[in-house]
DNA sequence: GCTCCACAGGAAAACAAGGGAA
DNA sequence: TTCCCTTGTTTTCCTGTGGAGC
């Protein structure tokens, strides 16, 4: 049934792209005065969740790096990488300047290291760059000559509301890429692609495909989730071919995975208070704080759960409903409605 | 309109942890 | 071993907002 498993992860980044082909000729465009021995002004790529705004970058990338094998390329995802300090890291990290550097090491000395690392052009992707909790940073990576930014995002105005007047003025050049959501007709040809490389012949059938993709509303990264598990448990079976009561299954199972890594990630505490509104359905501050210090040990003060429950709403995980004192926190509702509201 | 209260969030201080230098 | 430096997290203090009650 699974001739490849790597064809059916998210990641993947397939040899060919499927419906964005404006997308990467106007990326590929920006990059271009990097082969030239130029400098670049800023990308940035703008779209809701699943819409292939990280994809279309690797694929862009790696084409340009076939051009010029000098080009580095580093990525950073910013929802784990949120400070000045671990940005530079992981970029340091790219391209294996950051031996010896650790967890006391000044911020300068980092850039340092970055600024003296300019023998050869890099590009660095922030993705989530609007997660940054200190955007000064790129700032920092805009002084550097020979650093190439390309920023990932969901919406440009939210973006630029977070930036300080200093970042926003110096970055307010640079080129812009638009990401719709795919219609169900590029989702399934995207989603048979994959089948092709991914799976055996014939195990999936388009009006399968079509059922997948429209399940998915406009979300590449869902659909691609869908099917996987739809495979998984096709295999599991033991059936040469993906059944449709098979996928029926398997839609709510893509969506439940995805939100189930993010929780997997919470600290100890703001998973006592994830629980406690899921126990609830629905709770007001007051009451969750109340019973969050019965239930735990060492709670926190209140102030360190508000700082939670933000970081949660910004995972989309809960949401807060009302305002002063009629707010109400809840889980995120777990359908495609709202997935599209969020997006 | 005034006061009280609940709530959110910014700013700064305090604290913990890790590593280097003496 | 101790002190110092740096970062990240938590706490304390404070302000702003707006609903409820009088």
């Amino acid at each position: 049934m699974i001739v490849d498993a790597r064809v059916l992860r998210e990641d993947f980044v397939p040899s060919e792209v499927v419906h964005r082909h404006d997308e990467v000729n106007l990326l590929s465009e920006s990059l271009e005065p990097l082969l030239a021995g130029h400098g670049t002004d800023p990308a940035f790529l703008f779209g809701p969740t699943g819409v292939g705004k990280t994809c279309i970058a690797r694929y862009t990338l790696a084409q340009l790096r076939e051009q010029d094998p000098d080009v580095r390329v580093a990525y950073v995802n910013c929802w784990q990488e949120y400070t000045r300090f671990r940005v530079l890291y992981s970029l340091l990290e790219s391209i294996d300047q950051a031996v010896s550097i650790h967890r006391s090491t000044p911020k300068d000395e980092l850039f340092g290291r970055l600024d003296d690392a300019g023998d050869r052009p890099l590009v660095a992707v922030l993705d989530e760059v609007d997660q940054l909790e200190e955007t000064a940073v790129l700032y920092d990576l805009h002084r550097l000559p020979h650093v190439s930014l390309v920023l990932i995002a969901n919406r440009e105005e939210e973006l630029f509301a977070s930036f300080d007047d200093r970042v926003r003025s110096r970055l307010h050049a640079g080129t812009r890429v638009q990401f719709d959501r795919y219609g169900t007709d590029e989702l399934v040809a995207i989603l048979r692609e994959r089948a092709t490389q991914g799976l055996e012949p014939n195990a999936v059938r388009t009006e399968q495909l079509r059922t997948i993709a429209e399940a998915a509303s406009g979300d590449a990264r869902v659909g691609i989730g869908i099917l996987r598990s739809a495979a998984r448990r096709a295999k599991q079976a033991g059936d040469e071919r993906v059944t449709t009561t098979v996928i029926e299954s398997a839609i709510p199972d893509a969506r439940t995975a995805i939100r189930q890594k993010t929780v997997e990630g919470l600290l100890e505490h703001q998973r006592v208070l994830y629980d406690m509104i899921e126990d609830t359905g629905e709770i007001e501050p007051g009451t969750l704080y109340e019973r969050y210090e019965q239930r735990v040990e060492e709670p926190k003060t209140t102030r360190t759960l508000r700082n939670h429950l933000t970081k949660m709403v910004h995972y989309d995980l809960i949401e807060s409903v009302g305002k002063h004192r009629g707010r109400r926190y809840r889980l995120v509702a777990d359908d495609s409605d709202q997935s599209d509201e969020d997006s």
